[in-house]
DNA sequence: CACCAGGTTGACC
DNA sequence: GGTCAACATGGT
């Protein structure tokens, strides 16, 4: 798994994700990202910016006709609006503070009851939004790991980044960050052939 | 016009 | 347990 990181990183260089301002801001584009490209997020975000809504209170009380409004050009926005609003009442009644807190998995628990947070956005908020040690397995991963041979699903594939590398927050989300970016311009077309990442599991 | 994007849910078997 | 359509817009 390290060399895999590795030579990541000699290929692609540094990646400093998740591009937030502020912890509540990873949550927000965590649940906008679902299924849609990251520049569509940005331009909400923005948006949502504009209207002075990156708060969990101010968020949560706004109207949901508007809130589509903004969203709209991230796809599935009704499902999405809905998303965040859950997701704002949870982060207003829960303040970061007392969230990191709670030990990890038991805040992954509470995090994956509410409706719209599946393992990947919960993930990421753990490591992105409160700096914790979560590895976020995504779609790019499994693909990329399946073309190296190691097959699994979400939680055997997350288990495996975990317990191979050094519980390291910087580490998981570079790591993450670059399997995204690889993925993205070298995994698009089944092209395994052409992998670069002939590296021993 | 077809296909994909940093997923999740609920229905059905 | 597993599979699958639905969700919707914007870009190639």
């Amino acid at each position: 798994m390290m060399d895999i990181y590795n030579k990541l990183l000699e290929l692609l260089g540094e990646q400093k994700w998740w591009p937030a301002k502020t912890p509540f801001e990873v949550v927000v584009g965590a649940v906008l990202t679902q299924r849609t490209k990251w520049e569509n997020v940005a331009k909400a975000i923005r948006e949502l910016e504009k209207n002075d809504l990156l708060e969990p209170k101010m968020l949560s009380k706004v109207e949901r006709s508007k809130l589509e409004s903004l969203i709209k050009g991230t796809g599935f926005y009704k499902q999405k609006a809905e998303r965040l609003q859950i997701v704002s009442r949870y982060f207003a009644e829960n303040d970061m503070r007392s969230l990191s807190e709670k030990p990890i998995e038991a805040l992954r628990r509470e995090l994956l009851s509410l409706k719209g947070i599946g393992k990947e956005t919960a993930d990421s908020i753990i490591l992105y939004a409160l700096n914790k040690p979560k590895f976020v397995v995504d779609a790019y991963t499994v693909r990329i790991c399946k073309c190296l041979g190691i097959s699994g699903e979400y939680d055997q594939l997350q288990e495996r980044f975990e317990n191979e590398l050094p519980l390291n927050v910087m580490l998981f989300k570079e790591l993450h960050a670059l399997m995204v970016k690889y993925g993205k311009e070298f995994c698009n077309q089944n092209r395994c052939d052409e992998c670069v990442l002939d590296v021993k599991k």
